[in-house]
DNA sequence: AGTTCGATCGCCT
DNA sequence: GGCGATCGAACTG
């Protein structure tokens, strides 16, 4: 066939701390259905000492699958209008996920493209992701995770997390470097 | 039962 | 830089 299809990533690359999987999923290849696209920029919720996650206050309907196993979806509905894709980290029963904050779209760029894929509301929207595919699970379908076809070396940022209140100061957001659909507010530089 | 407010975004000044 | 959209989870009473 024409269309060669690797298999996902496997689930022990999710079954280890969440930063390392936050900063090891820069570069990687998300795909749903048709689309896909390269991960730019993530950040990381730990299941302790971050009063920033959802997690933080033990599993409910809603983060229940923060606590399960490893390489699920958790998607949510924020401020009544948009969904956000995290990738649960961590072995079964520790809480910790990845959130997917922008994405560069492999197949059809065009002039518009970047403010469609640039946040983390954005690329759901843009890639039909929503709350029916709550704790799918990525190394299985209809959402998987992939190695880049190519080698491409990155620069790895580092910076604060956008839009907590909590926590607002640890160096949870990992973004590569230059890429232009790295969000505008990550793009910012840190206050110091 | 009522209130608050958020891991956002786009439009307004 | 500020604010409204629009919903549900979490918290208050």
């Amino acid at each position: 066939m024409t269309n060669d299809r690797p298999r996902p990533l496997p689930r022990s690359f999710y079954a280890r701390p969440t930063v390392e999987v936050a900063r090891d999923l820069l570069g990687k290849v998300i795909r749903h259905g048709e689309l896909s696209a390269r991960i730019v920029e993530t950040e990381a919720y730990l299941g302790v000492d971050d009063a920033a996650a959802h997690s933080a206050r033990g599993p409910t309907p809603r983060t229940g699958v923060i606590f399960g196993p490893p390489g699920r979806a958790y998607v949510y509905l924020i401020y009544g209008m948009y969904y956000c894709l995290n990738i649960v980290a961590e072995p079964a029963g520790v809480a910790g996920c990845v959130l997917i904050r922008a994405v560069e779209p492999i197949t059809a760029i065009t002039g518009d493209t970047v403010k469609a894929y640039n946040g983390p509301g954005k690329l759901t929207r843009a890639m039909g992701i929503t709350l029916e595919h709550y704790g799918v699970d990525v190394t299985r379908g209809p959402i998987t995770i992939h190695m880049p076809p190519d080698r491409e070396r990155i620069a790895i940022g580092v910076s604060p997390r956008v839009g907590i209140r909590q926590s607002a100061d640890l160096p949870l957001r990992f973004f590569i470097q230059g890429n232009r659909f790295v969000s505008r507010a990550a793009s910012r530089e840190p206050r110091r």
